[in-house]
DNA sequence: TATTAGCACTCGAAGAAAGAGAGTGCCAAC
DNA sequence: GTTGGCACTCTCTTTCTTCGAGTGCTAATA
């Protein structure tokens, strides 16, 4: 059945208002908020058509309406009208990433404390699954016992790791060995790093003290991480502003299993494309722990083909429209300078002045 | 004045008590549970004069007593019988340090995850300030638009950045400026770095296109961040499993405050010596927001000369002998592995088994 | 002099009762 | 189909009462 477009209006203004003040709405509010001209009465006579349909429930037979998940769902899917940010507000979240992302690494737990920050709810940033492969591998040689690993990988992300041995290493057989990773242990991924390639690796460069076996495990273990679909999550706290979690136990409960940082988010659902908003809403969530709340998820491209994923977490009565815009340009901007793996031209400029003033 | 030895046992009975209850503990329960031999009533003239001599406090007239801040600063200093974990726990401790630490980085934040799990309170690590200066500067060509600075500091930590260029470099320009940076810019602080350094190397490189600027602004970057001391918080959620904070308002006031990282513990202290356990109980806080709760510190030697600093932050009523063993377990832990810049043995032999099962 | 038993008293917590008010459902009129 | 009117319902708040743990004090005791 295909509801009416003052039904829609009512629907719509339910929301609205009960995302605004939290109270269930009675049909007074919504005759006068809601510029139809009827009276409350033939309000309350939709208003029970809309409960009967599924959209709106009572929490108790003389009070207000309140939307159900399905409600929310229709308000989002049809009724929201897509928000426009003012420019000054997009402005200014373009602002605060360019500042917050340019200090040393835009690393998921930064755009996740920024996704945070902007909608004042829980936010998480997640990493997606996908195979990864080291696409350089260089060993620095510091002194006869100590060495940095650098790894490159597929997508792009650096990682490094100091390593102490008890024994000295030759400085050629530093140099052997990282030419050697770099031509077999490259553009693989974690799994084919097996017992018999490091094998081969180590006769290869006539290894006898399992230098190579240390190298090896450092490199399967930034490539299993990189896999693991990690999830950084900030500001839990601000859960406790909300006024359906002023049951300290039911926050506690909520902030627990999203510190937990487990596998949050629908863990079978493919990464959307890029750009795309996607809205979970209540019991559409799979975590029994997040059936009554409600996740916002914004997919960007995060360059070399992998996705990332910034969500936000609150009560399912919640600002829709606005999280999704600002997700949406969050991502937008994360696409465009993870995208191509570089930062941003404001950043290089700000760094560059620096050149300028050398008189002081 | 001095406290009898009856006059102890009983400040000790009440704190117990209280930590164990979170309830004003009163005459009656003492009198059972503290084997002192003697009636309610004598407890009741102990309590009282405990009360007007600072120890205790009633919340209302005819309720039991509860220890005030100097109470617990008594307990802490004379009264706790330094609790001695039991060779089980001590071994859970370390096993879990080992096989958390042993992951990839054994960064602050996962210092601060551990310590906030052991003890079952938010936990916050820092970093503490110190002058830190570049060890050592490499540069990795990876083609003609993307290199890795990868610089290593005194304190033994490696950072890296992936830089792509809008221009071509050559590979040759890259080598000379990986020699420049490491002869001109290692041993120094952040400071010394002036435009006018820049600017000599910029033209003994032959740099026409402004990469100096770049590198030397990466150089910059990673040494103020290693010099501002930062604070990892975590498990700020376990706040609410305590009946103190069992009005939403008042955890998310602490719980914000905590999770701004911003300068929690008392910044003028000069942190303590490693091994050293430093409590601070409730307006013994320099922080507004903490003066009604408690803070213990431990201090390890994270090699180098620095220090690092594990707190944990709880209501005044804390189990501060249980937290200040387990935090001082951690802390010898930590020292131990960081001490040397080391992996622990343990972690580097898991690690070689994949060396063993290569049938498979 | 220190300890103890006894007892009246205090004060908060928890429960019960009453009142207020927002909002509904339904009916009859338009 | 819409509207005004009205009785009804149910929660929230406030007020009052009761209950009980724990105290302080006094007088008796070792």
């Amino acid at each position: 059945m295909v509801l009416s477009e003052r039904k829609k209006k009512i629907l719509a203004a339910v929301v609205d208002e009960y995302v605004r003040t939290a109270e269930p709405v009675g049909s007074k509010a919504i005759a006068q908020t809601a510029g139809l001209g009827c009276s409350s009465a033939t309000i309350r006579n939709e208003l029970a058509e809309l409960v009967s349909l599924g959209y709106l429930e009572q929490p108790h037979t003389s009070a207000g309406r309140v939307p159900t998940p399905m409600g929310y769902r229709m308000y989002v899917n049809e009724l929201m009208q897509k928000q426009k940010l003012s420019l000054e507000e997009t402005e200014d979240i373009n602002r605060r990433m360019n500042q917050k992302l340019r200090e040393l690494d835009d690393t998921i737990d930064n755009v996740s404390r920024l996704a945070s920050q902007l909608t004042d709810y829980p936010a998480l940033a997640l990493t997606t699954r996908s195979a990864v492969t080291i696409k350089r591998f260089d060993i620095i040689y510091v002194d006869a016992n100590t060495f940095i690993l650098v790894v490159m990988l597929s997508d792009n992300t650096v990682k490094n790791k100091l390593v102490h041995l008890p024994v000295s290493v030759d400085k050629r057989l530093v140099q052997r060995l990282s030419a050697l990773f770099n031509s077999g242990f490259t553009g693989i991924t974690d799994e084919q790093i097996t017992p018999l390639l490091i094998n081969a690796t180590e006769r290869a460069a006539d290894d006898t003290m399992g230098i190579t076996s240390v190298i090896a495990a450092f490199a399967i273990e930034v490539l299993s991480a990189a896999e693991t679909p990690t999830a950084f999550v900030s500001g839990e706290n601000r859960l406790l502003s909300q006024p359906e979690f002023r049951d300290p136990d039911k926050a506690h409960r909520l902030m627990g299993y999203l510190s937990g940082g487990g596998n949050l988010l629908p863990p079978d659902q493919t990464p959307a494309d890029a750009g795309e908003i996607r809205v979970l809403i209540g019991p559409e969530n799979v975590a029994e722990e997040l059936k009554d709340s409600s996740v916002v998820i914004a997919t960007y491209d995060a360059g070399d083909n992998t996705k990332g994923m910034i969500g936000v977490v609150g009560p399912t009565r919640m600002d829709y429209s606005t999280v999704a815009a600002k997700l949406s340009i969050l991502a937008a901007g994360l696409s465009r300078r993870l995208g191509r793996g570089e930062a941003p031209p404001e950043g290089l400029h700000n760094k560059l002045i620096i050149k300028g003033d050398s008189n002081e």
